[in-house]
DNA sequence: CACTCTTACGGCACCCGTAAGAATC
DNA sequence: GATTCTTACGGGTGCCGTAAGAGTG
């Protein structure tokens, strides 16, 4: 039994198949069947009923995971310890949404490469819902997701509320002109694909405001989306900040809906069986680079 | 940073020497030593001071050693309880004395191969001190001694007691004779040599009587000792139990003193750093053997 | 047929032991 | 000079990745 087994293990046991757990340990899918196979002949258990299509955890298969976890933590403990290069180490491969990657990704990324030069990050930019599936698959380590996730196997910790308003373009709307009397005459309702967090916040107002068959079009780019809000194309929401930057160069008008858009409340998700410590330091990692750009771009 | 690695510097942290650390993992010491040292160089940290004639650990060398001592002992526990076939195994090596060799040892190595028939049993048959020493350097798991230790590293658990007769042959000793009075007279004392506990028990006898200027006949070997007894060389001290069945033939016979030999405790010892499930499985074992044994002998 | 995992095999790296070296007491 | 640990080096084992195979849905 050695600890490169036993981390095989883990990853082979969290994530939904071999090739994924494979590519989060940077090893071929080969290598790692042999390694866990190695380990079951090592404790002279079967750990994995390959029965049917899948591996499936066999009980002792669970068993071992909550031991092995623990002593991979403390093995994690005691290399982070150690090791005169403090800070986190290894591969970090997480995901945010677009409008995250924007705006304050570039300073997550330069804050964590601050505080953990070796820490080799991966970031991955893709709607909510995407995301949560790769998280979900062990794919990510964590997520940077609008709303929290339902799945019991996911936690999530808000950790910051985004405003969002309707926008449209001058020729479009006059000073007074609200979405709802615009989407009423047809204006394309311009947003992100169904999966996205914000189109989630769109529905819920749509549904309060008791509007149906509306004209969607969905690009899966906020800089497409603000570009054709620009041109006239469609309405649609835009986080505040860039809205006002918008207004103020007079390209964008905001809305006069009195109804406003609920706010969206970001959160960092991960999974509930990941303990490491991995997680716990990017959490508050995220939060702290959060707070701190809410504070100085919203001034 | 690898199991094996963590195995090799917890001996060599614990053990007097590398040579005794590597005889332990059953390694040739320039092994153990590359070990330690990729150690090092995988926590980036000096885990020994090797200026002076011997490595001595350094302050993170002591820090981790508590934390490998925690995660071997998980990892132990993993493969205990996961591997099918129950029980201890890998390699145990433990001290006894002579008297207790010649009766209850081979009861012990028989029960434990019962309980633990993958466990590698490698007794070794000498005086207490010495067994004591080669405890403390590390060469011995645990040892069952006469009396209990004085020093901190080692704990003690007394389990059973011996009780000790005053024999000598018939032609050296009439019906009322007293050993105080045939040491006064010049006849020789038979014993073990002075590390041994039952040679301890002897001199704080003579103390009590005033007893001074003794001829000794130091020997290695109960039989020998009993051998010369009957042979009229001299008196000695015979375990109870033995002493009986001599007496019963005709062989020895008791002497009269008024003063008994105190009761020997025998204890179990092991060093107090070393938590390893090994230790406390056989003390357990030891402590059930010896109960059963005197039950039945001494009935 | 797509997907998932296992087996076969060639190549490279790691690890072990012997033997010699360096440093301390 | 004895003891203790490290370095040099040859040999074997283990581990990885590519490619092909087996079994399921």
């Amino acid at each position: 039994m050695t600890l490169k087994q036993l981390e095989a293990f883990y990853w082979a046991a969290t994530c939904t198949n071999f090739a994924i757990a494979a590519q989060r340990l940077n090893l071929s899918i080969s290598s790692l069947s042999k390694r866990v196979a190695e380990l079951e002949i090592s404790l002279g258990t079967t750990l994995f009923d390959r029965s049917g299509h899948r591996a499936i955890l066999t009980q002792a298969g669970q068993d071992l995971l909550a031991r092995s976890i623990h002593l991979l933590d403390l093995a994690a403990n005691i290399k982070r310890s150690m090791t005169k290069a403090s800070g986190l180490s290894g591969y970090c491969a997480f995901g945010v949404g677009e409008l995250s990657a924007m705006t304050w990704l570039p300073s997550l990324v330069a804050s964590a490469r601050r505080h953990h030069p070796n820490l080799h990050l991966d970031p991955c930019v893709d709607v909510g819902a995407t995301l949560e599936d790769r998280l979900n698959h062990g794919e990510l380590d964590f997520a940077i997701i609008a709303g929290r996730s339902s799945r019991h196997g996911i936690m999530s910790q808000p950790f910051v509320e985004a405003e969002f308003v309707w926008m449209a373009a001058s020729s479009l709307a006059g000073d007074d002109s609200t979405c709802a009397a615009l989407l009423k005459r047809g204006v394309p309702l311009i947003a992100l694909p169904p999966l996205a967090g914000t189109t989630q916040l769109i529905d819920d107002w749509l549904n309060v405001n008791q509007i149906t068959h509306v004209e969607r079009i969905s690009c899966n780019n906020w800089s497409a989306i603000v570009g054709m809000l620009t041109l006239s194309v469609g309405v649609g929401i835009v986080p505040s900040g860039w809205a006002e930057r918008l207004a103020d160069k007079g390209v964008l008008r905001r809305l006069a809906d009195k109804n406003l858009l609920a706010p969206l409340a970001y959160s960092f998700q991960w999974r509930r069986d990941d303990t490491r410590p991995l997680v716990k330091e990017m959490r508050e990692l995220v939060r702290i680079t959060a707070d701190f750009l809410q504070a100085v771009s919203f001034a």
